[in-house]
DNA sequence: ACGGATTTTACG
DNA sequence: TCGTAAAAT
């Protein structure tokens, strides 16, 4: 990766936050009378009383270390209680620790950027709050500081005394220290407070790592274990790293640490210092070689991402020495254990997150026996993901199948036999990728034309990827906003809704005829009126009640386009006033030929229906010809959790319903849209509306689509 | 420039 | 180890 981002000019407080052996608190949490008490957390007991993943603070005194066998750990502490990670379609079930790991995320990006490192780990941006925090409230003028912040350690700051608290105390409060240094200190006591709401609301202990950026402070959450946190001023950073093995630096675990250390005889990062810039590029090329200089130095650009939710989901499994699949239906058993596991969760992202997967990839590891190439790679496949959990199944035995014969070659395979060429497979996996916030992202479209919808709220989950960006971002860094608790807006019915929809576009039909991009104007005008009502018909079948959700941009994307600052401005979209001000600051450009696409509009455009088919679950298969029938909203789905009933269509009145069937998908035509009329379209919902093309832009080059259809179809075979 | 495939790195 | 993930190549 390494690749070197230029540092803000401005210092940032940065916060990498790690939970104390995770998995092993997450079972003590729910088995409360392992508390205290020496545990370990183990998957596949079977062979040596399986492997640990998680030993806990108590159990490593007694030497206990992760990676040690089961067995192992009871010879070094026979008291030790193992307990295992839970398992479903006999595979190991992390669903737990996933979750868990979402409760303390969702705590910890309450004040500040946040970004989900790992499924225990996070990175925060407290800038902001810690400037609030320093001129509203400095510490200096705080009678009491909150005993954990006193806990601190402050690298460079002396422990020895009787009184390291005093001394923290101090620290924390002086009065001539540097700006940044000042700012630390609020990191520190704000990073206090998090993690004492984390205990409190999650029995969790983590620790912490404040600094002023990402890579200062994820070195620094770990040095002092558990429970604690640590501080990294400015000036102790040359001392931190100076004697620091590079193996410790992220990213320099495996071969590149070791190469640095066979090629350039460099131990610790001080080491790196004595080479020029040029001289790593040499040896690492332009972008490593940058990095590398920079991270001797303590520089890193690197900056937290807004996004509280992972990019892919996977699972797998490996089947080793005896245990390997050497029959298709035994790698169509797992792999359909393997698919229903992947589609329960892409499904619940979907119902939690409005989130879509849009490609489905399978790994697979083998080996050939009596082979002149028995060293080949298993290849990996992807394709376009179909919801469903059978679906998912047929397109991963199709992937499969497909790497097989490629990994075979010549040696052709029985598709049905049980007998095979002298070939296992000893690792399978599928995983879930290029997830998009599309339906509630087009809310934000929604959002746009008729102000906040109270509707596209999801039903629990905080960790969707705007709606912590709300909370402490500001236009001026000084002005925090509250998060906005849309329940109390007036929420429009579906009638009102679908009214106000049509009513803004009829409004304007006359003007739609003009110019010579028509074809455009059309396509889009069309699309974006499937993305509203797209959105609404899901909104309709949303959960009711509950948090607001996320809707709109999400924090990385808005961050790409916008210094510190104007984040703030950008994020902090849930006030109705900015809102409002914007589309209508976007109405008044009046010039921006795009204003023409939404004015007009064509009745028989689009279904709302027939894009959820599409993207949601049921979609058929293309036939050969590619002309297979789409089924409409007339269509009955009977799976999924995911259902749009008619409700939208019969809330639409006087449409021709003949009309109405003939429009699909295959009528939209993607390509006819102008790429470059998305630059025109207003800031906040260019991203989204490029995350819609984006991955349907594939399906041009797909054999004969032309049609977006294409896009959501299966796997064929090559 | 881009997307699919592969590799590297990290961590409970 | 195994099962996940992210990101670089």
């Amino acid at each position: 990766m390494p690749v070197a981002r230029p540092e803000p000019s401005d210092a940032r407080i940065i916060a990498h936050v790690d939970m104390d052996c995770f998995y092993a608190q997450v079972e003590q949490r729910k088995r409360p009378e392992l508390r205290g008490l020496p545990t370990a957390v183990v998957q596949y007991n079977s062979w040596k009383g399986g492997g640990l993943i998680a030993v806990s603070y108590e159990a490593r005194k007694y030497g206990v270390k992760r990676s040690m066998r089961g067995d192992e750990a009871k010879d070094v502490c026979p008291q030790i209680n193992l307990v295992q990670v839970p398992v479903a379609r006999g595979k190991a079930d992390l669903n737990i620790y996933r979750n868990a790991g979402s409760e303390v995320v969702s705590i910890l990006a309450r004040r500040g950027r946040c970004e989900r490192a790992s499924i225990d780990e996070v990175y925060l941006d407290l800038t902001d709050a810690a400037e609030t925090m320093l001129s509203e409230n400095p510490p200096e003028i705080l009678e009491a500081i909150d005993e954990e912040a006193l806990k601190s350690h402050v690298l460079g700051l002396s422990e020895d005394g009787n009184d390291n608290q005093e001394n923290v105390r101090k620290w924390l409060c002086r009065n001539d220290a540097d700006h940044r240094d000042k700012l630390l200190a609020c990191g520190a006591i704000i990073v206090a407070e998090l993690r004492m709401q984390v205990f409190k609301e999650t029995e969790f202990t983590c620790s912490a790592g404040i600094a002023h950026n990402k890579m200062l402070a994820k070195l620094a959450s770990p040095m002092n274990k558990p429970a604690q946190q640590t501080v990294v001023p400015f000036a102790a950073v040359k001392g931190l790293l100076a004697s620091l093995p590079v193996k410790k630096m992220k990213q320099l675990g495996g071969k590149l640490g070791s190469a640095l250390q066979s090629d350039l005889g460099v131990n610790t990062v001080g080491d790196l210092l004595q080479f020029s810039e040029e001289k790593l590029q040499e040896h690492y090329g332009i972008n490593t070689g940058t990095w590398l200089w920079n991270i001797a130095r303590g520089i890193s650009g690197d900056e937290v991402q807004g996004r509280l939710l992972p990019k892919s989901h996977g699972c797998g499994k490996n089947f080793t020495g005896p245990q390997a699949l050497k029959t298709i239906a035994s790698v169509e058993r797992w792999l359909n254990d393997l698919c229903e596991e992947l589609s329960e969760r892409i499904q619940s992202d979907l119902d939690k997150n409005k989130r879509v997967a849009h490609t489905l990839t399978l790994h697979a590891r083998a080996y050939k026996t009596n082979d002149s190439d028995s060293q080949k790679k298993f290849p990996s496949k992807s394709c376009p993901l179909r919801y469903g959990t059978a679906k998912i199944q047929e397109d991963a035995l199709k992937l499969f199948e497909s790497a097989l014969r490629e990994f075979l070659g010549s040696n052709r395979f029985e598709t049905q036999g049980n007998q095979n060429n002298g070939w296992g497979i000893t690792s399978l996996s599928i995983s879930a990728s290029k997830i998009l916030a599309t339906p509630s992202g087009t809310c934000s479209i929604l959002r746009f034309f008729h102000g906040p919808e109270p509707s596209c709220s999801s039903p629990n989950h905080i960790t969707s990827e705007t709606t912590q960006g709300t909370a402490s971002l500001s236009s001026s860094g000084r002005e925090s906003f509250p998060a906005l608790d849309r329940a109390e807006l007036p929420k429009l019915t579906l009638e009102e809704t679908t009214n106000k929809c049509q009513n803004s576009s009829s409004d304007r039909d006359e003007q739609i005829t003009e110019k010579s991009n028509y074809k455009g104007t059309c396509s889009i005008s069309r699309f974006f009126r499937s993305c509203e009502q797209a959105c609404t018909g899901i909104i309709q079948d949303a959960v009711p009640s509950g948090l607001e959700n996320s809707l709109g941009l999400n924090q990385a994307d808005s961050k790409k386009k916008c210094s510190r600052t104007e984040t703030g401005i950008n994020c902090a979209r849930s006030s109705i006033d900015r809102e409002e001000h914007k589309r209508e600051a976007w109405n008044e450009k009046g010039t921006s030929s795009i204003l023409k696409f939404f004015h007009g509009r064509s009745p028989s455009c689009s279904s709302s229906q027939q894009l959820c088919n599409r993207m949601i679950d049921d979609t058929a298969p293309l036939s050969p010809s590619g002309s297979e029938n789409c089924t409409g909203w007339d269509h009955v789905r009977t799976e999924g959790s995911l259902r749009i009933d008619c409700k939208i269509e019969s809330a639409r009145p006087s449409l021709d319903r003949d009309k109405q069937r003939r429009e699909t998908w295959d009528n939209f035509k993607i390509e006819e849209i102008d790429p470059s009329v998305i630059d025109e379209l207003p800031p906040e919902i260019q991203d989204e509306v490029r995350g819609w093309l984006r991955p349907l832009k594939h399906a041009k080059t797909a054999k004969k689509g032309s049609s977006i259809a294409h896009y959501f179809l299966p796997a064929k075979k090559t």
